[in-house]
DNA sequence: GATGAATGAGCCTTCATTCAT
DNA sequence: TATGAATGAAGGCTCATTCAT
């Protein structure tokens, strides 16, 4: 009665699997909205229900409880992040340029997804808060993003175009800043100078792992 | 019966004034403890109450509302962070040593308040997301303790001791770095290392404000 | 192609009676498990409907609702219930044996089903939780059934065998007592026991049935 | 400041204790009502809190959940049901009359307790469901209800009075009728033939119990 | 001032029932 | 007829805030 005629071995994916599809990300957009506006706990079902125009009992049908869609919500940005870090860092011809890739990358999908950089954010407090407990999937999206930058750093190392650094330590100093960067903006409103910033804070990074001239500390 | 014999025109404090501080003190200690354990939203007045010794009714009588305890809790320590940072900063010789110092001592501070700490991540949070709203006060608590750095940073571009930067923008630069080594070491609890990073991201820094060589982006 | 050739008046059973009596019975023992493991309000169709091999949906093309449901799965081992006391105090050849069988019967099925001895327990306290409202048919299923034992003891009373009672207290003492030791070994487990403790109901009750001897009251 | 002057080494009430005592006496009232009409799950706090005429949060500063104030209504009513059964059994002075006082005192007590009658038989129908559970404390308040009545038949049956049969079991006997009884009266709304049943059901086991006179089984 | 009992609004979650396919 | 996704009402429980003592 479903149509099975695939080709593929994988999946033929049913109307049901498509429908069902459609509703968590829709679920997950609208927890983005709201989860974003009120942060989790002033957060309601209810609120994310009619954002995604379904009655309250529909998202439980999808997401067992108001924790799992927005642990849903979470990594869904940060595999979205993730990947697009990745592509852009690895296609940069350069350390330097992966560098400002990095922070360009950071910078724009967070700009464009204001909802999810609060959320971002409001985790990251919550990972502090709790403080040597779980950390566990969250943290680990975080390492993967920078893990590219190290990776593209240690390289750069290796081959003296900048001084022997910690190559994690300098990946996590790139990581602060841009999304300190990006917190202000939000925080300020002010899009005009992005690109500037990202072109300033590449550069004074850029210059700090400069192999020392002469003198140093 | 209240002593009223007072030259001077701005405060003789009256026992009651004495008492009423020592509570507004004593429920705000009580509170970093219980905002930072718990998160705002988590923690309960009944908490706080607990933990300072007094009867919850007793705590309305110092502050209005949660919302009020929690804002002074945030701007009492930033308040103390910040005579820290404006003392240690303008004691230091150098430029170096002033960016040093910046560093050092938002560290250390951090980490003998770890729970200030969290409130602080969590407060930062909390302006990210309700993005352009209120930011009053504690914008202003951010702005005067990276003014006393930016200052620094500037005199020392004028000297020509560092290359021609936008002196704020390093500041923040330094400042969100700092932010994140706190907030690593107290994730992950490595306090051995933490003067080692904070030499790092001084030397990082540092170098990347030395005026250029020769060739340059 | 559904055989026709009935001669009765009644019912030549189509094919669709035959399927809806099947789910209908196939619906009610799901219900028994269900009900007599969790109870009416713990119960939920989806339950029912998952024991009984059906969507959710289905259940209500067949019962109107969870309550018509649980009346009817009640009604239905009642019924039977009833089928099998009537048959087996018929049989007995003695009043003693009538009692005997009538104890007897009622702790072996209950003791077969013991989902639905919950289901008549609580339909029971339901009874009397609705006191005075309904009542309607599961006090007439409740009457069918002592009613068999009141004739036999209304009949030994005008043969002389045991003394003038009121036959129909009689017959509920007797029906009180036979619950309570099925509950006490749906409770306790103790199968073993079991005739022991009806050869001591009977005896008990026969013993206190038995025409007086020289004083009485 | 509160009157400490008391005699006594056990304790000296405080107003609050009084205040604390009327509470919960007056939400096990309120419950005792609203659990008798609509039975545990149809019961809302709500119902409870407004039965006892204080807000809903109130009751739970007494009471810790919906649970906790069912058992302790249940608690509280087996427990002076227990009291008054030990007091007129033994005050009883033959086994007759004891048994007399067990019917009777059960019948009088339900009847002036409807509501704590329909708990009663529910919390039964709940303790079958849970079969095997369970069963601790509202099993207890059980035995320690029928253990005064075994000792007098046990006693009887010591002294000859009655024939050999095993206390427990006849004592019961007893209690199954007599909750047979009160459940149909209840149920009926029969008050005027109490006493007639209860004399019946005296009448019914005393004669059941009576020495064997010739013939038997 | 200090207390803590009382309040009641608010929210997550469950589930009987409906209905489009 | 059969399905199961969608609905939304309902209720237990928490906790910021108030207020009588």
């Amino acid at each position: 009665m479903t149509d099975k005629s695939s080709s593929a071995a994988s999946a033929p994916p049913s109307k049901e699997d498509v429908v069902t599809e459609f509703r968590r990300r829709s679920i997950i957009e609208a927890a983005r909205r709201v989860f974003g506006e009120r942060g989790f706990e002033q957060a309601t079902v209810e609120a994310i229900a009619e954002a995604s125009a379904v009655a309250k009992g529909t998202v439980y049908l999808y997401y067992p409880s108001k924790q799992a869609i927005y642990e849903a919500t979470f990594a869904a940005g940060m595999a979205e992040l993730g990947r697009l870090i990745l592509e852009r860092v690895e296609q940069a011809a350069t350390a330097r340029e992966a560098i400002q890739a990095f922070v360009a990358v950071r910078a724009e999908y967070f700009q464009q997804h204001p909802d999810f950089f609060r959320i971002y954010v409001a985790e990251f407090a919550r990972q502090v808060a709790a403080s040597g407990t779980l950390r566990g999937a969250s943290q680990q999206a975080l390492d993967r993003q920078t893990r590219a930058l190290k990776k593209v750093i240690a390289r750069a190392v290796a081959s003296g175009e900048i001084r022997p650094v910690d190559a994690g330590a300098a990946a996590l100093a790139v990581f602060d800043m841009s999304k300190g960067l990006v917190a202000r903006h939000l925080l300020i409103g002010s899009k005009a100078s992005a690109s500037r910033d990202i072109e300033f804070l590449t550069d004074l990074i850029w210059t700090g792992l400069q192999p020392a001239r002469g003198q140093k500390k």
